[in-house]
DNA sequence: ACAAGTTCTGTAATCGATTACATCAATGGT
DNA sequence: ACCATTGATGTAATCGATTACAGAACTTGT
């Protein structure tokens, strides 16, 4: 069977409401009662309809159903472009899976830059889109205008809820990061190389009070803290390593915004002739796959990535449905989740 | 300046031209023409209206101007879910990119599972859906519904254009595997494992050619080859690993279906004490980033990923700009690109 | 000052589906 | 046998924008 021309069988103008009714012999409020409320149609006039609906090949026109309805079944969901796909991808499956069970379709937008981002503000002001996620803590905003003007439901997953005031499912980054130092300490480490992201950014934020406070809980002061930022991305991991590498006397130790910086860092100290963890220690941050693959295996804290978009995606869905925000989320306006610490072997006592 | 007391005071419900036409003392037709064609107003009265428009923050509905127009928008790129994401999220990218110069936007429609499925047939069928890109051999096709059977415009990208004789831009899959094993054969290797994808797989089909001619051409029987089945997974990496470390006598080179695999399968064999490159070669296939930091470096084909996004989607929107394809594209329906080979630590030649 | 032509703006039809209301037929009660 | 009630279906308004056409206002030429 040859599918182009089955395709060119095609009528060229998708069958309309009208046509059914036609080939039925009927109104188009019958075909449209057929459809959504079966029940309150005589059986042979139901099935007389439904044949017609099946020999046309019939699909509503959800344009104009929306248009109607007043509502959509669209859900945008932005994301900052290319930044640890890895990550994203399994939220974003969590999301995705959350929104196809409740009967919503994902429109994917990419932070990207100025002309990009404000067609993703006026997407969202169109009336396309019926509720908003977030994954990444810069919202679009284009000469002041913002992407939550348009006051659409929204909840924020992973990403800054104080800026927007939004709705969130987080990681506890504080007490992650926290356990990042705490695993350090309990192998003997006394000084610590921080290689952090963006200035900033929350995860960054909370992160870096984390450390603070588990630092001062293990007895070490301040000054055992380098820090130099990254950007979470493979680049960052190797400008590190180089500021690493140039320091006169090292840390024994090294905490990374995230797995990809750590693996880049890893590679970069290595080929300078450093062996990890025999001469010194790094503890990644996400629990993507790949860092269970890389060598060494590292040692990172899991982010639960699945079921933060699972959550958050749950979280709007509910919105959508009109339930207040008391009603299906903690006053506080957040759901909190925990990491997990991965010890591997990129991690070892200090002799 | 708080946020959350900003968006209260946002009206319940969006502006719609007539409440402009109002505020300005003109008809809706007026406010439609200020800006669609402001050229043919009166520039008081053009002024007076975008002044309305400004004061009332709105945006025009785009559902509306949709079912008047008859035509979307909207994109739908299918995806595979949960499969090697840094090569796809590079390929979105510059699907991304070009969709959004054009004015289109992009729904994200991941392959999953029948009901999943079902909702982008619906999707494509529903009017709401300008034309379609697959980045996906396989297409949702639920109870011998198609995706296809909507009539929209699509554009295949990587992905097998036989079956739905689809436009399809490629890479050059058979020259691209070739080229591993031509890489292989010039190291002196003689004997060749390799891990393959899914049986039926356009790119596996089409590279078990490149290797099978390649082979010939370098003098090798086909029994020089072994040929494993994976899935372009990490566990297809290891249970490839498991079936090479079980062969007797193991071939010196191995080659794989994608990177992800690859770096799974070199883990998996050091596990076992062997050392790459000393007692055997690996060879991935896609040119991810990370083949880059991984240890050792991975040799590798790399697909021009951002490109093929990129020209994939201009052919779309072509074809949507109502360009015919012979217009836009050769008598073949195929653009093809060429795989280029980053020859890395991973591989050497034998002693 | 008036006809003819421009220029500008308003009225109303239209896109395709949903649904309140109207209409008509059938049923049951007395 | 007739009225009231229920059930089934049709008619037409509606969602918010665009645009063909109509009509008003304003020029210009004689």
């Amino acid at each position: 069977m040859r599918d182009s021309a089955r395709r060119r069988e095609q009528p060229r103008r998708a069958p309309r409401i009208s046509d059914v009714a036609d080939a039925a012999g009927v109104s188009v409020a019958t075909v449209s009662r057929a459809l959504s409320a079966p029940d309150k149609l005589k059986p042979e006039t139901r099935d007389k309809v439904l044949a017609a609906v099946a020999a046309l090949g019939y699909t509503p026109n959800s344009v104009a159903r929306q248009l109607r309805a007043g509502n959509s079944r669209l859900v945008l969901v932005i994301v900052p472009q290319r930044t640890n796909p890895p990550f994203f991808a399994e939220v974003l499956h969590g999301i995705d899976v959350t929104l196809a069970e409740a009967g919503y379709v994902l429109i994917t937008g990419y932070m990207e830059g100025h002309d990009h981002d404000l067609r993703l503000i006026e997407l969202a002001a169109s009336g396309h889109v019926a509720g908003l996620l977030t994954v990444s803590g810069d919202l679009p905003n284009v000469g002041g205008r913002s992407i939550l003007d348009a006051g659409l439901p929204a909840v924020a997953i992973c990403a800054d809820p104080q800026v927007a005031g939004l709705p969130a499912v987080l990681l506890d980054d504080e007490r992650a990061a926290a356990m990042q130092v705490e695993h350090l300490i309990a192998l003997g480490h006394r000084r610590l190389f921080y290689l952090s992201g963006p200035e900033g950014n929350y995860n960054v934020t909370m992160r870096q009070r984390g450390i603070v406070s588990a630092l001062e809980a293990g007895g070490l002061s301040p000054e055992a803290l380098i820090e130099y930022r990254g950007d979470f991305a493979f680049t960052g991991g190797i400008s590190g390593g180089e500021a690493y590498l140039a320091l006169s006397d090292r840390p024994s130790a090294v905490i990374c915004g995230n797995d990809e910086t750590a693996i880049a860092f890893v590679k970069t100290v290595r080929s300078a002739g450093l062996r990890v963890p025999d001469d010194l220690s790094v503890i990644g941050f996400d629990g993507i796959e790949l860092a269970d693959f890389c060598e060494p295996t590292l040692s990172t804290i899991a982010q639960p990535r699945f079921e933060l978009g699972r959550v958050g995606a749950r979280l709007l869905v509910d919105l959508l449905d009109g339930n207040e925000p008391g009603d299906v989320m903690p006053e506080s306006g957040r759901i909190v989740m925990q990491g997990r610490l991965l010890a591997r072997d990129s991690t070892r006592a200090v002799e």
